[in-house]
DNA sequence: GCCGTTTTCGGCCCGACTGTTTTCAGTCG
């Protein structure tokens, strides 16, 4: 759920941060700094939390004490916090856009506004462009041209990168350095590893015997754009995809700290130190420490068992719960990423697919998969030559003649039905009835209050006949936000009808999110993982669907499309 | 400003690389 005054803090005390950090304030800055994230990350509203238990409830929340909760009371009573307002009197900067410039920090934002009076990107980029950074005592001629470069690649690049887009970018790049001569092995880390659904830059982990052979080939590839750093143990460069990749060369004995500590997230590492920390040993990237003998480091799983924990995947490390003692001893088995035995969400050429029936099913037999499910649009997308009833059914005709040439897959009748702005859909129930399985997706009348977004949703998933809601919130990444729908309610209604929530596996979409799976499980609904495959080729990013299954603790139970044909049939209303 | 099964006071992650101030501060992850 997304709670708009835990956001609004959430910002507001990041920016602290920020500004203590710059005034050089010591340690403050990183408290504002938990608080921010904790509040970002947290389940339950901070406005009922405040109504319920006072300032009192409000300590209870990590990160948060005494003082942070009065501003938090102040903020809810007054509107403002006076502390930040001294704060951006003193400093009226744009701090974050400065920031974003790779290698301006607060420290050099305070020497620039101080000297030249910069207080935004406009004015640090003219200033750069006319030479009179080079002249600020502890700046160079080097510090403005990397400022300008900086900032022209902030223009041209500007937000995260689709993880599912940048894979097999990524893993070419992995397979090259893997075969440069005297690499033992080379690994993803980072949010790459962790298959977050953006990515902000690449990690990569090497053994070698010979560093600095690796780092030559590494920093002078024909994929990177500008070199960073070029060291003996890190490099980093920028890449002409527009993202900044780093690789860092270790020895055996430390591969798994490396990786480990490489993997994060920044959280997650935080807690794994601090529960050393406890046990009276020291964690580093280099391994675990007790004074100075090495516990453990080759391995993560070593390393976590030394701490007395469970080794757990990447993708739920993400400082939030998973190392708290009762989740930690009783860690789901994630669904793997050869579970799925079919796919629910397949467009054809009737509509916007750009291959037939028989190409789909042949390319999904080839991705390992025994049963597919054909769901074109229907006919209230008129842009994609949406089906009508008459259509639908002669589309059920073909599918049964195509089954004939297909023998080793299952090709499954279904739709994706329009959900209308009243809840109604586009397609008769005596038509919906024939479907093996019937989809229904909100596609248009975005703009809706979200009682009434939830309502229409929820009519449609009240029709005996409709088995999956597909990308239950409409969001795409980078293009355009969820619409306003009552996630919690919708998967209260799933679990009471029986309704599946689909996990939609393009790239770009990831519809449910990972915090809703999470919660949805912990409710008994059931989730499909389908590819929406549009061609052929989309067929890889179920990978991604998985993912993000995984990062929302979702099992091979959970998931209707791991089971056999027949016993996913029954999962269905 | 937060936190505590060593602490209600005294800690708070730390190592690599770069540029510049030639011995180290700033930035990044």
């Amino acid at each position: 759920m997304i709670y708009k005054l835990n956001e609004k803090l959430s910002r507001t005390f990041r920016e602290i941060s920020v500004l203590l950090e710059i005034k050089g304030v010591a340690f403050k800055p990183q408290a504002y700094e938990h608080a921010a994230y904790s509040l970002n990350s947290l389940d339950e509203d901070v406005a009922e939390i405040y109504d319920k238990g006072g300032i009192k409830a409000l300590e209870e929340i990590p990160g948060i004490g005494q003082g942070i909760a009065e501003k938090i009371e102040e903020y809810i009573k007054t509107g403002k916090i006076r502390e930040y307002i001294k704060l951006k009197k003193e400093f009226p900067v744009d701090i974050e856009s400065l920031r974003a410039v790779e290698g301006v920090g607060p420290k050099m934002i305070l020497k620039l506004y101080r000297k030249l009076g910069i207080k935004n990107l406009n004015q640090l980029e003219k200033f750069a462009k006319a030479r009179r950074l080079r002249n600020i005592e502890g700046m160079g001629v080097k510090t403005e041209e990397k400022i300008i470069h900086g900032i022209e690649f902030l223009k041209k690049s500007g937000s995260r990168m689709v993880l599912g887009f940048a894979m097999p970018v990524f893993r070419n790049i992995l397979d090259k350095i893997k075969g440069i001569d005297g690499v033992k092995t080379a690994e993803f880390a980072g949010s790459v590893r962790r298959m977050q659904e953006t990515v902000g830059d690449l990690d990569i982990l090497a053994i070698s015997t010979k560093p600095s052979k690796v780092m030559d080939f590494f920093v002078s590839m024909p994929e990177v754009e500008a070199v960073h750093a070029h060291g003996p143990t890190k490099s980093s460069v920028r890449l002409k995809i527009g993202i900044d990749a780093d690789l860092r060369v270790l020895s055996l004995e430390s591969f798994g700290a490396a990786l480990q500590y490489f993997t994060g997230d920044k959280y997650h590492n935080v807690r794994l130190r601090e529960i050393a920390t406890k046990l009276g040993y020291k964690l580093n990237e280099y391994g675990l420490y007790k004074g100075s003998r090495l516990i453990a480091g080759r391995t993560e799983e070593e390393i976590y068992d030394k701490l007395n924990l469970n080794w757990m995947p990447p993708e739920i490390r993400t400082g939030k719960d998973e190392l708290d003692p009762d989740n930690n001893k009783n860690l789901p088995d994630l669904i793997k990423y050869d579970d799925l035995r079919g796919d629910l969400q397949i467009q054809t050429d009737w509509t916007d697919g750009k291959n037939t029936i028989k190409e789909m099913a042949e390319a999904a037999q080839k991705n390992g998969l025994e049963y597919i499910c054909i769901t074109d649009h229907t006919k209230s997308l008129a842009m994609t030559g949406g089906s009508d009833d008459k259509r639908l059914i002669r589309q059920m005709v073909e599918i049964e003649k195509i089954q004939k040439q297909v023998p080793g897959i299952k090709v499954l009748k279904g739709a994706e039905v329009n959900i209308m702005k009243d809840g109604s859909l586009d397609i008769d129930d005596k038509t919906l009835a024939q479907l093996d399985v019937v989809g229904v997706a909100v596609h248009f009348n975005f703009n809706m209050s979200e009682e009434d977004m939830t309502g229409r949703i929820i009519r449609a998933m009240e029709n005996p006949n409709v088995d999956i809601i597909f990308h239950p919130t409409g969001r795409i990444i980078n293009k355009r936000p969820a619409y306003k729908v009552n996630v919690g309610e919708l998967l209260k209604v799933a679990k009471k009808t029986g309704t599946v929530m689909e996990i939609d596996a393009f790239p770009d979409r990831l519809d449910l999110k990972d915090e809703y799976i999470r919660k949805g499980i912990e409710m008994g609904v059931k989730f499909s993982i389908d590819s929406d495959a549009h061609n052929i080729n989309h067929f890889q990013y179920l990978e991604f669907g998985i993912a993000q299954a995984r990062r929302g603790w979702a099992t091979k139970a959970d998931v209707i499309n791991t089971y056999p044909l027949e016993e996913m049939l029954k999962l269905l209303k």
